[in-house]
DNA sequence: AGGCAATAATACGGCTGCGAAACGATTTTA
DNA sequence: TAAAATCGTTTCGCAGCCGTATTATTGCCT
């Protein structure tokens, strides 16, 4: 990757922007973009108190966002059977396959 | 710009949105950066009219995000002298500013 | 001038998110 | 085993955004 101006960089932001909102694509907050990217990008385990310190948020907002994504099937929450006080975040099928179109959009409005 | 992988773009997209939250950025939901973007990025002159077909969203939702980012001062609006039923948005010091911070910041993630 | 069209803003009820604090369940410590 | 610490969730009051419908202002047209 490479050579990119200033002016070419906030062209892929908006090309890629203007795609989702006039698509009217899942409309994630800028959190919940960084949970999921985190969870489908960095190396499991995943857990709300490793999420909230890695985001420097607070813990209910993690929880809420699981719960917003989870309804979305982007995620999935499951207990952790050796700390039953943990809660793990797992990916999913969906999140999967959202998250990988999302990196070919990217690539799309890259190639102009 | 060229030879992105998938990997790469969500990985670029993932280290800016990181940045962004844990450094607290101004919480601006997609719609706005739609809008700060396509301000600072097309030609003027921008109405809420013109943006909102542009974003394939309604008028209050323009109008509302202008409330928001103009107390940011991030955008102000205009009455256009020529009809005055129309509002011009124009761009402001402070937005152009953060516009191309932004930019410089995907470059900075670009460059690993 | 008078009626109609166009524009942006506002009112309304509902939904969602926020931070701070309290809570129940589980594990660790003494 | 009893007390303390840890973890995720829930509650509270509050603020912001949503879409629909309505309003006020301005311009157009005959």
């Amino acid at each position: 990757m490479a050579e990119m101006s200033n002016r070419d960089a906030l062209e892929l932001w908006h090309d890629v922007i203007m795609d989702q909102v006039s698509q009217g694509a899942y409309d994630l907050s800028m959190r919940q973009f960084a949970i999921l990217f985190t969870v489908y990008l960095e190396p499991a385990p995943h857990t709300v108190r490793g999420l909230a310190g890695k985001l420097g948020v607070t813990k209910p907002v993690i929880t809420r966002a699981l719960d917003a994504m989870s309804q979305l099937d982007l995620l999935a929450r499951k207990r952790d059977e050796n700390d039953k006080r943990n809660v793990l975040v797992q990916r999913t099928v969906a999140g999967a396959l959202y998250v990988e179109n999302y990196g070919d959009l990217i690539i799309k409005k890259a190639k102009n």
